[in-house]
Parts: C-alpha cells; sequence; structure tokens
DNA sequence: GTCTATAGCCTGATAGAC
DNA sequence: GTCTATCAGGCTATAGAC
C-alpha cells in the first residue's frame, strides 16, 4: 500500500474540518438539526463544494458516528488498560466513558439516542461500537475469572443491565443537569454508587469480603 | 365557574385533533421533525387555521407535554395506588410507567431526552412532572415506614438512583431495540432485574429476610 | 373560524464554467 | 476543487377577505 499523497492528506484535513464545524453547528442547533449551508458559511466556502467531500448530509452523520464511537472506544479500552485488571478496570472505563460523553454531548447523543430522522448507521460505521461492547465483555470476564464477580455477570443479561445502568446515568445527566461537568453533576456523581449496586449484585459467593 | 358552552368543548376537541395528527407526524418523522404544514394537510385544513389555536409551533410541544405528563402521572398513581403499598406499589408503578412510554415512544423521547432544539417546557407544562416526583417519594417512604427499605432510599441520592434505573431502561429499549413491545424488549424486560437491584441495595437492614 | 395569498425565509442538491 | 447560478421545494407565520 502506498503512503497517502499529500493531496489525501489535505483532503482528509478538509474532511475533519467539516466534521468539526458540524458538531458545532449541531451543539448550538440540536444535533437533528444540522445544516449544511451553515457549514459551508462558517468554513467561508459554498454549500456545493461540500459535496466534493461528501455524497449527503447523512453520510456526514455517518462518519461523525464512525469517528465517534472509534474514538469512544479507544477512550475505554486505554482506562481499562491503565488500571488493575478486574473490578478496578471496569470502574475505570465506566468513568472515562462518562467523562467522553460529557465532554461531547453531541456524540453522546448521537450515539445513545437516535435523534436523526432518517438516519441509521452503516455497518462501518458501526463496526467499532460493536468491538466496544466486545471490550466491555472482556474486562467483565477479567473480573469473574478474578473471582471478583459470578460468571452471571458476563452473561447477556447481566451486560445488559450493566449498559442501562451506564445508559440511565448519561440520558439523566445529558437531558436534565446538562451544563454541569462530570464531577458536579446529579447524576453522573451518582456513577460510583450505582457501579457499587451492580458489584453487590453480581459479586462472586464466596469471593474476599 | 360556568361550565364549558358548546363552542368551548368544540375547541378542545379540535385542540386534542391537531394534538394527535402531532403526533403522528412525529412517530414517522421524528419528534424534531414535527411539521405544522403536515399536520394541516393531514386534518384537510389550511396551515393558517392552526394558528387559531396555538400561536406557534414550540406551543403545540408545550401542551403535547403538558397532558404527556398528566396521563404518565396518573398512570402511575393508578398502578400505585392497586398494589399492597411499599415494594409491590413501587414494581406496579415502575412497570406500569414503562408499558406507558413504550406505547407513547414519541411522548417518552420528548419528555426523556430533550430532543427539539429550543424547546423548554413552560412551568405550567412541567408541572406534572414535579409532581411525578413527589409520588415517587411517597410511594418510597410507603416501603421504609414498612421497613422494606433503608431511610436512605428516600433520599435525595436514593430517589437520583431510581431515576437512572427508570431512564436506562426506558432509553436503551427506545434506542436499540423500539419495535419490541414491553414485555419482549431486551431492556424492559430486565426492569425485574434491575428493580431487585435497587431493592436489595437499599433493603432495610433487620428486615424480615 | 375558515380561507387565499404571500412574505420572507430556509434547505439539499445539481449543472457546468473556470 | 472551487465557484456561480439555480432548481425545486420546504417551512413558519401574518394580513386580511369572507
Amino acid at each position: 500500500m502506498p503512503e497517502p499523497s499529500r493531496q489525501q492528506l489535505r483532503r482528509q484535513q478538509t474532511v475533519e474540518h467539516i466534521i468539526r464545524h458540524a458538531v458545532d453547528v449541531m451543539a448550538r442547533d440540536g444535533v437533528a438539526a444540522l445544516s449544511l449551508s451553515e457549514v459551508a458559511r462558517r468554513m467561508g466556502i459554498r454549500s456545493p463544494s461540500l459535496y466534493k467531500y461528501f455524497p449527503s448530509k447523512l453520510s456526514v452523520y455517518d462518519e461523525l458516528f464512525r469517528s465517534g464511537s472509534a474514538q469512544l472506544l479507544s477512550t475505554f479500552r486505554d482506562a481499562a488498560a491503565a488500571a488493575e485488571p478486574g473490578l478496578a478496570a471496569l470502574a475505570a472505563g465506566f468513568e472515562a466513558t462518562g467523562r467522553f460523553m460529557m465532554d461531547n454531548p453531541v456524540l453522546a447523543q448521537l450515539l445513545q439516542w437516535r435523534p436523526v430522522p432518517g438516519f441509521e448507521p452503516s455497518a462501518e460505521a458501526f463496526a467499532p461500537n460493536q468491538e466496544f461492547l466486545g471490550e466491555i465483555r472482556r474486562v467483565v470476564l477479567d473480573a469473574v475469572d478474578r473471582h471478583q464477580l459470578r460468571a452471571e455477570a458476563a452473561s447477556e443479561r447481566g451486560l445488559i443491565v450493566l449498559s442501562i445502568l451506564i445508559s440511565g446515568v448519561l440520558s439523566q445527566q445529558l437531558a436534565n443537569d446538562p451544563k454541569s461537568g462530570f464531577d458536579e453533576g446529579r447524576y453522573t456523581s451518582a456513577t460510583g454508587d450505582v457501579l457499587a449496586m451492580f458489584e453487590r449484585t453480581y459479586a462472586a459467593d464466596g469471593g474476599p469480603q
């Protein structure tokens, strides 16, 4: 594979520019209210030029979904990898995910809710998201291996419960108290309690303590 | 207070018609994509006529928010009242709320998320929602009085955790599996587990079992 | 309370010159 | 890859006749 030419690099930068401005517009007007005209206006170009980079408005959402999922995945991965494997890694990943979402509310809404009529992520854009679920399962399995949680915690039902907890914290925070940061948020600050509830419910029977 | 005249009744019916058609449009095109022109088209009238009933598009959202919150409140109240006071009432209210939301996904999105740029419910529209929170607190306090839960369960933190659980179940179900009903839903069917987790965490120390 | 007519915007997307 | 010009339509909201 040849390395990317200068032209391709330049093009890639423009694509990132477009996405960045699109996020700004969504932050101001709502995720569903993205206007390509407004993006072009902010970039100081004419709207037809955007169509050299994206074939349609929905494809802009798709690229944002893809890159956002990928960022989220590596955020979780890095945080979990930096902690002791098992419960500590789960807690670290959980918290890092929450912080990332609160720092990127537009992305959070796009990934968690389905706010854009007619937009369904393509299989390619959805791939990092699938991988994210696998990553969580892996971390929970680590905790099971270390006798911190029962095997049940890594069952489909256990992981669904875990996803409900993350989603609940973030949904409530974004909808009812969107201006607070992660640490001050009425809901995000309950992250520890909620995770502790999960850990206690699925604690290994004869584990330490 | 005089009872409403026939004219006022007729007017009220038209208002309800408008709301009903607005919900249909939102169900098809997305909550944020409501178009009054489309509502008028479906009603077989011209769009200017709508302005005799609502001063603006946002006021349509406000009325929907108000009436939806009121319905949700009475749904919870009725279900809780029909059950044994305490934990059973909490579970019944929890489930009835979930069913109502899944039967009314447009309403669920409007009440739980904030999908409409520029729309904030008026104080009047928000009132039933506040009352709903009070109702939940009351039911949890009943459970505390009956020594089923610790007093902590009715603390602000306890109620926040409870709201996270409800919101998490519904958010995940609406976003990822919106076509299933309450009973088959991958997430709503975990309602019992999630509530059990709460009950166990806040169980009265020396309570029965 | 309904209508026609319209103001005054906005949008996404395309054709084709340079 | 940028532009001008434009299509073809959408929308909210208002004025004013009936």
